[in-house]
DNA sequence: TTGAAAGCGCTAACAA
DNA sequence: TTGTTAGCGCTTTCAA
């Protein structure tokens, strides 16, 4: 493998030339930096990444904290990161945490052995104190969920608007009789989304009823979906509506109601959230809240870009647009309910 | 941020010991060592990794070179992957190619560029020449898809013997106008698959008709596997089955068929591959073709590490154990069919 | 069992 | 515009 040192030889030159001709520095003569890139080819010379990341001291490698890589809506985000990390001349490197607080700490600590120059974390509980000491001295950025008590920037879309608009059309298609399908976590758009949800119940004047508050399991399954909805669709006076908090738990809620003979959306609507596969798969398509992932993603790497860069006035916090998509699973309520 | 020299420094030793001890090495005496282990902790002492790499050249990388990280088939081998090379000390690098073979001959760039120190290759196609400039130079492995040409080991299941048993069990069921969705690409399954379709026919006295053949998609997808079911199922004389490669393929034709009241299994037996997900979420549910996704990336890792660590005598092909699972979207063909 | 010292390949400060 | 040279922090050979 050749060196730096072969090539300024072969060039006739000293080594620091080659090395600005390497990084493109405009003080080189052109006729000195052709000799130099023939005898770059000649040699078949690559630049070793090993010694150039030891000498600036940077990786070039950023860091994904991730829960779980298998859940589509994480994995459109993680293409954004990725597709933009290399636009960017980093290789963003994913590290499964399975959920587990301990391995997230684990990921952290690769931050301080400098296996990676920043990190972005998704799926962020809130209140976790420990990530504080990371906070002066590597660059993070949190993507989708965020800790708003953690000095780190984010970058997500306004969950509590987006349900707002949720309910707004619920209570124009007649629906009063709301459920939702929540989840026990400590996500900030769980809580966010928990609150516009009571927020608009209480403004419209109706009464925020417990047993119309389900809960699904941490992984936001089908199956725990499914299960939440036969619960709120066995009481007697049951919802007319349920707003779910994935696409997902939608489809269990739908499957649920199938089951049980209940038809979706004539006797039954039911809202999702994500829009991020499966909706349009089975009629009812499924109405649904989009989140635009892969810009999320996008704009996640290029705020820890600009953090590892020392940009000087990063932006703290960016919201990115939802949409609201009207499908089928959402109708009128009938006036016999 | 310490470095070795402060260590040996307040340990009283010299920087020789202090590396001794990092790598544990067994020629150091208890007391020394418990002195330098207490500096450590004193000066909170990380390894600097950047350098340890230089100076090893290694990048402890291994790079997955994959088409998508969003189909759920590819994710659980990710999956596999990363969590066993965690397990061996290496991280995992995904470089996503968005199905463009440039972009796969870029990732392979990475390893020549010393960013890794080996790759797992996934949707490999068959007879591109280019990957033999990298065979004899880098610890390479191909799992799932593989071009048995290349002189790269691989792991997969044994894709001819799965398909073979779909046959045999539908041949059981009384079926005889057996139709198969494949799609056009070259990957080494999707011949394998077809030849055992074939064959089968063969075996049995059956003609493979050419309107018994359809195509989805290159991706697999949902919509294309429907349009390709929509065109089989519009004949006069229609199949009474349809073996598709992979499930979200089979769900396509499952909604095919509902749309035009065909129902399944009653009408029409599907069988899917893969049994990744969402074969469980709507009747019927899908009989399909279990892979282990999980301990393929798991084995190509191992004997991706084999290869790098220079074990003498590597394994080259390893094949797993598929599960052909029946559940609901099979049966008995009708008699007036 | 320990230490001295060379050197991995590159970048960048300084000098010319 | 170009060259000389001093390291970056670590591992490892050789000697003691």
């Amino acid at each position: 493998m050749a060196t730096i040192s072969d090539v300024a030889r072969e060039a006739q030159v000293s080594v620091a030339t080659v090395s600005r001709v390497l990084n493109k520095q405009d003080s080189v003569k052109k006729a000195t930096a052709d000799r130099v890139y023939a005898a770059i080819e000649k040699l078949k010379f690559e630049p070793n990444i090993l010694a150039r990341n030891f000498r600036r001291s940077e990786s070039r490698v950023i860091l994904i904290i991730a829960p779980n890589i298998t859940n589509p809506y994480y994995s459109h985000i993680l293409t954004g990161i990725g597709d933009t990390a290399n636009e960017l001349g980093y290789s963003a490197l994913i590290f499964n945490t399975a959920n587990s607080e301990e391995r997230e700490k684990e990921g952290m600590e690769m931050l301080k052995k400098r296996r990676a120059d920043g990190a972005i974390l998704l799926a962020r509980n809130q209140g976790s104190q420990w990530l504080e000491e990371y906070a002066e001295n590597y660059p993070v950025v949190q993507c989708s969920e965020y800790d708003p008590d953690v000095p780190f920037p984010h970058v997500s879309i306004d969950n509590y608007k987006a349900v707002r608009e949720v309910m707004a059309y619920l209570f124009a298609l007649g629906h009063e009789r709301i459920a939702t399908i929540s989840s026990k976590n400590r996500y900030i758009s769980t809580d966010l989304r928990m609150k516009a949800y009571k927020d608009a119940l209480g403004e419209e004047g109706l009464p925020v009823e417990e047993n119309l508050v389900a809960y699904a399991g941490l992984d936001y399954s089908f199956r725990s979906g499914k299960e939440a909805a036969e619960k709120l669709l066995a009481q007697e006076n049951r919802p007319t509506a349920i707003f779910c908090i994935s696409d997902t738990i939608a489809l269990g809620a739908i499957a649920a109601a199938m089951e049980k003979g209940i038809r979706v959306p004539e006797d039954l609507t039911v809202i999702g959230f994500d829009d991020v596969e499966d909706t349009m798969m089975f009629h009812p398509y499924i109405t649904t809240v989009g989140q635009p992932c892969y810009e999320l993603g996008k704009n996640a790497m290029r705020m820890l870009y600009d953090r590892i860069n020392g940009q000087l006035d990063p932006q703290h916090e960016m919201v990115l647009k939802h949409k609201f998509i009207i499908r089928e699973s959402a109708g009128r309520r009938k006036q016999d309910d």
